[in-house]
RNA sequence: GGGCGAGUACCCAAGUGGACAAAGGGGGCAGACUGUAAAUCUGCUGGCGUACGCCUUCACAGGUUCGAAUCCUGUCUCGCCCA
């Protein structure tokens, strides 16, 4: 399947510049496409996912994706989408961020082999420029009267609480002048990104036509292909919940919690999410939509979707301790489980250590150590939770009057080592007695 | 450079001398119901204390006052208008 027909069916094509003459440029196999990342944060979320999902496919579809790294316009800061002016990073932020994000291409992308994914960094080109020279080469192809037109700037002109600075206003240029550089560097024609980047990208599409004024007529000049915002079904951001945002590496989200993220997705989500996140094809994501429209309660799709895309990330042993883990978490007695499976399953959930020799004191009161845990932040809050019956121990809920004075006990130890507290339906802590 | 206006908790937003830890909504957390779902209902939602309470908050720094989110002065940030 093309590239654009298989964008079609899951959903993930918003729109795209040169209509036919694309699709005639991508019958040829090879073709060369790039898609920007921005270094902001240390690794990469969810919600970045999905550009590098899309450069997969177009590898997938027989032709060479480019990551590029913003090394350069990350100093700047795109105003797309912003309601606010960033605050300036710096190169050396920068630069960890870059070496950071890289950990996560690799999972998806496949660096060897014909078409092989390649990455490069717009600070080796952006850095060189000088101010006279852009101003001069590249800033005479631009209009203000046309750049105050793009909705990046224009929200921040007109709606917006904030301004917009010089420095962000010129980012369009930069990010323009990346597609020309590649472009030429890289025989790259084509631009993928997220809808916000349309502006940008019809920016580069028109310095390379300009650029190219004298080439050949039948030369393909370069073209931009956007995917739609996609968004939960109740209009929220994917990957984000309260606690922060789901990331692709485990330093920052463990593999249970990735696996639970996806686990815990609405019904009406699912198979959307099957058609947007995974690689699985229309026919078997449509097999397990009406598997799980029959027996809902069993989640299938959901099930599918965590496991699918905790193979991406963290790899198929993972996946099957995300299952245990999940299986005895919340499908059955977690007493019941032997000392190896405990210990296995209960590497992905928050642990602390503990001496023994309280176990059975005062020291070991429930409402004094449960602010020593992840699970709450104060005694205050302690209290609160137990006395609205929301703490089990093992398993078990502690409930009532008793729940303030519960001391953990040498029977609450399991295999001698663990007990295991609960809050709430998901929020597991292990505490280890040594 | 000049004039006007704004800055309140996680977010939006009320409050213009005491009854303000600060209305309301959203979000979040917890309970019931369930399928680790959705919808619904209930409680909590600055921190700490098992209550009476104490401490820290309304951009920042000072001041007036018995008492300030509220008044005054200065500073910072942002917006709008004029140059």
């Amino acid at each position: 399947m093309n590239f654009l027909d298989e964008l079609e069916w899951r959903g993930l094509l918003h729109q795209t510049t040169g209509g036919d003459e694309l699709r005639t440029h991508l019958e040829q196999k090879g073709c060369v496409a790039y898609c920007g990342f921005d270094p902001t944060k240390e690794s990469l979320t969810i919600g970045n996912y999905m550009p590098i999902k899309l450069l997969r496919h177009w590898q997938l579809a027989g032709h060479t994706p480019i990551v590029l790294m913003g090394g350069g316009t990350g100093l700047i800061g795109d105003p797309s989408g912003k309601d606010a002016e960033r605050t300036l990073q710096s190169k050396e932020i920068v630069e960890k961020n870059i070496q950071g994000q890289l950990r996560a291409f690799s999972k998806v992308l496949d660096f060897e082999g014909e078409h092989a994914a390649i990455i490069v960094n717009n600070g080796d080109w952006l850095c060189e420029l000088g101010f006279i020279d852009v101003l001069r080469d590249v800033g005479k192809h631009f209009s203000v009267n046309v750049m105050i037109q793009k909705d990046s700037v224009k929200d921040r002109l007109n709606n917006r609480e904030q301004g917009i600075s010089y420095t962000e206003f010129s980012y369009m240029i930069l990010q323009a002048y990346d597609f020309l550089h590649l472009r030429q560097s890289h025989d790259c024609t084509v631009q993928i990104a997220g809808s916000d980047q349309y502006g940008n990208i019809v920016a580069g599409i028109d310095l390379i036509r300009r650029d190219m004024s004298g080439a050949d007529e039948n030369e393909f000049r370069g073209a931009g292909i956007t995917s739609p915002l996609v968004t939960a079904s109740d209009g929220s951001k994917i990957g984000k919940t309260e606690d922060g945002a789901i990331w692709l590496t485990d330093d920052l989200t463990s593999a249970y919690a990735f696996h639970q993220y996806w686990l815990n997705v609405p019904d009406e989500d699912a198979g959307k999410f099957l058609r947007w996140f995974t690689f699985l094809n229309q026919e078997d994501i449509e097999g397990i939509e009406k598997e799980h429209a029959d027996a809902p309660h069993l989640r299938l799709a959901q099930k599918r979707l965590a496991d699918e895309m905790t193979q991406i990330f963290h790899g198929e042993e993972n996946v099957r301790r995300c299952n245990d883990a999940a299986q005895a978490l919340f499908g059955g007695d977690v007493t019941a489980l032997d000392e190896a499976m405990l210990r296995d399953v209960f590497a992905e959930v928050p642990a602390g250590e503990f001496s023994k020799s309280l176990i059975g004191t005062d020291e070991a009161m429930l409402v004094d150590l449960l602010p020593q845990t992840s699970l709450c932040k104060s005694k205050r809050e302690a209290r609160e939770f137990l006395q609205n019956g929301s703490v089990a121990v093992n398993g078990k809920k502690v409930n009532g009057d008793e729940a303030l004075e519960r001391v953990l006990s040498k029977d609450d130890l399991l295999h001698g080592t663990t007990i295991l507290l609960r809050r709430g339906k998901k929020s597991w802590f292990a505490t280890r007695w040594t």
